[in-house]
DNA sequence: GGAGGATTAAACAAGG
DNA sequence: ACCTTGTTTAATCCTC
């Protein structure tokens, strides 16, 4: 019953070890996803009335006619704009959460292995979460996947039909907020709905149903009837891993977009204050966004109080490679030509941290998921990071410790791997110093070693699938999605101020020595690259664009302003304790 | 199937 | 004696 050809029962096992979140994770996200969506529509609300009262002060004005009021005009345009762009971030938001893609793989080839190996090994709480997710989907159903495999979903849902009613409870606001919801802001089940002729898509109105496509991130197959689409939704996303990551990556989008909808939001109550306008509301919780990071946060002591490294973590200024050339606007193609240029690292990245995207940054910072670089490349981060350019070794933990919850567990072994790399790889010189001994990062020789690195970073191909489970499709997903935000953050990115953070480098360092390869080689810096092969694979077959969007990830992930909320004191700081891991 | 990179594990040495 | 820091070797996985 089992295809290990697929995966071993031991990378399963990683899978579930490392990979996929933990039930309370999940179930945060869960919640954190379904408050998001409520929130939204109020704010949804909100702003129209905010745009409205807008408006009219705007009318008034004009009718008052003085021309002392003209700059002021001016400036409410300007706002209203800014409202604009909020809703349209909202509406992006919204978007993405219907349509963004992750997977790329064939359902009937690694879907269904899979289906039967996790059967078995799926933890009970996952299945639970899952039911949680799909709960509210599954409105009737046995689907006939009566094979086990499948069923995931069968066992609470489809059995119990009153679940969905009290389905919202859990995270599914299904029902009719959601609807509303994407009446109100999906331009794509709104606008079309009337040109496609489903006769059942607005008595059936599903979240992951439109216009006769099934919106789960990455697929799109088509129905001509709703049954049919929640007789696809049970069988091709069934609870597996694939499903599970898919639904983690969809949160963690779904988290920056709440984060750059709050950073946005924030900007517009300064402004209304500075032009005195009373928002008709209590105004949205100021941080909307970290439901999850502030649970994370609080939970991790949200104090900050550099001990190890009081130095380094302030200084945000990202050494290197400054992301203005940030193509002005991503988008799919010119990804691709424009490519990460590498940049030979200025000095000058005087570039104002814009702290509202801090968010990649916080996310490796708070979800133990693998950061998708390899060693060498985050030893050189650290390294580079630092202010003088050098750090021991004791000092390149911390900074692993302090960035990625990843590396917050199992110290033995990655603080071995780390060491393994930093006498490996001739990248890395040690100096002996006053005190010991630093490691420097000897550029040349990390550049130089890039090009041989075959199949473009095998390392990120790697670390995505053990990251997420179901490798190179969810990188990609994840990649896609995250390049979709792209947009929106760009845009914002634009008006305020651009910005990278050290996590964009090493992604984009990576990415470089991946495409080095995937275009036809080159010498050192050529420019044009092609990102992740593993989004070559995936994407390509469904859409051929979204392969390059992976320069997306990178400019998100801005921003390195950070706040080195991490404080060393915690458990994890000392090395000590924690090993015990494994 | 082989080459080569990356990761992980582990043995071992030198110093503090 | 123990821990940290380094160096090495080896096994394994993965992509080309």
């Amino acid at each position: 019953m089992m295809t290990p050809q697929v995966i071993t029962p031991q990378q399963m096992q990683q899978i579930l070890q490392q990979q996929v979140l933990s039930p309370q994770q999940l179930q945060v996200l869960l919640q954190q996803q379904q408050a998001l969506m409520l929130q939204q529509q109020q704010l949804q609300e909100f702003y129209k009335k905010q745009q409205e009262q807008l408006h009219l002060q705007l009318l008034q004005q004009q009718h008052a006619g003085k021309q002392s009021k003209e700059p002021q005009v001016s400036q409410q345009l300007v706002f209203q704009q800014q409202l604009l762009q909020v809703q349209q971030l909202q509406q992006q938001h919204l978007l993405n959460l219907q349509r963004q893609g992750l997977l790329s793989i064939q359902p009937g080839q690694s879907a269904l292995p899979l289906h039967s190996l996790t059967q078995g090994m799926i933890p009970a709480e996952l299945q639970q979460l899952w039911k949680e997710v799909t709960n509210a989907h599954v409105k009737d159903e046995n689907s006939g996947n009566s094979h086990g495999s499948l069923d995931l979903s069968s066992p609470a849902a489809s059995k119990n039909p009153l679940l969905n009613h009290h389905a919202s409870t859990n995270g599914q606001y299904m029902g009719h907020s959601l609807k509303r919801e994407s009446s109100a802001l999906d331009d794509h089940s709104h606008s079309h709905s009337h040109s496609h002729s489903h006769p059942h898509s607005h008595s059936h109105s599903h979240p992951l149903y439109g216009h006769g496509v099934c919106k789960w991130p990455g697929c799109e197959a088509v129905f001509d009837d709703f049954q049919s689409f929640l007789k696809h939704l049970n069988n091709e996303h069934a609870l597996d891993d694939r499903s599970t990551a898919q639904c983690r990556v969809q949160m963690q989008v779904v988290q920056q977009l709440e984060l750059q909808l709050a950073k946005d939001k924030e900007r517009l109550q300064a402004m209304m204050t500075h032009l005195h306008v009373k928002s008709t509301e209590p105004k949205p919780a100021p941080q909307p966004l970290n439901l999850v990071s502030n649970v994370t946060l609080s939970k991790t002591a949200p104090e900050a109080s550099p001990q190890s490294l009081p130095h380094t973590p302030t200084t945000p200024t990202t050494p290197l490679t400054p992301l203005s050339q940030g193509p002005s606007v991503i988008t799919p193609n010119n990804l691709h030509s424009v490519g990460p240029i590498r940049r030979r690292y200025s000095e000058k990245y005087n570039i104002p941290i814009s702290p509202d995207i801090v968010q990649n940054k916080e996310f490796y910072m708070n979800a133990e998921v693998r950061p998708p670089f390899t060693y060498a490349s985050l030893i050189r981060q650290a390294i580079l990071e630092s202010p003088e350019k050098q750090l021991t070794l004791n000092e390149i933990y911390n900074w692993f410790t302090r960035m990625f919850a990843y590396f917050r567990r199992n110290a033995a072994t990655w603080k071995n791997a780390v060491r393994h790399n930093l006498s490996l790889h001739k990248c890395f010189v040690r100096v002996e110093n006053v005190k010991g001994a630093v490691w420097t990062v000897d550029e040349l020789e990390f550049q130089k070693r890039r090009p041989q690195k075959i199949s473009g970073s095998p390392a990120l191909v790697k670390n995505m699938q053990t990251s997420l489970g179901y490798g190179p499709t969810l990188s990609a997903a994840f990649q896609a999605s995250m390049a979709e935000n792209n947009i929106p953050l760009y845009t914002t990115a634009s008006m305020g101020s651009p910005t990278l953070n050290s996590l964009a480098n090493v992604f984009r360092e990576e990415m470089n020595g991946a495409m080095e390869h995937g275009n036809s080689n080159g010498s050192d810096s050529s420019p044009g690259r092609s990102p992740l092969p593993a989004m070559h694979h995936i994407n390509v077959k469904e859409e051929p664009l979204d392969p390059e969007d992976h320069e997306g990830p990178l400019s998100l992930v801005t921003t390195a302003n950070h706040s080195p909320d991490f404080d060393h004191n915690r458990d994890y700081e000392d090395d000590q304790g924690n090993d015990d891991m494994q």
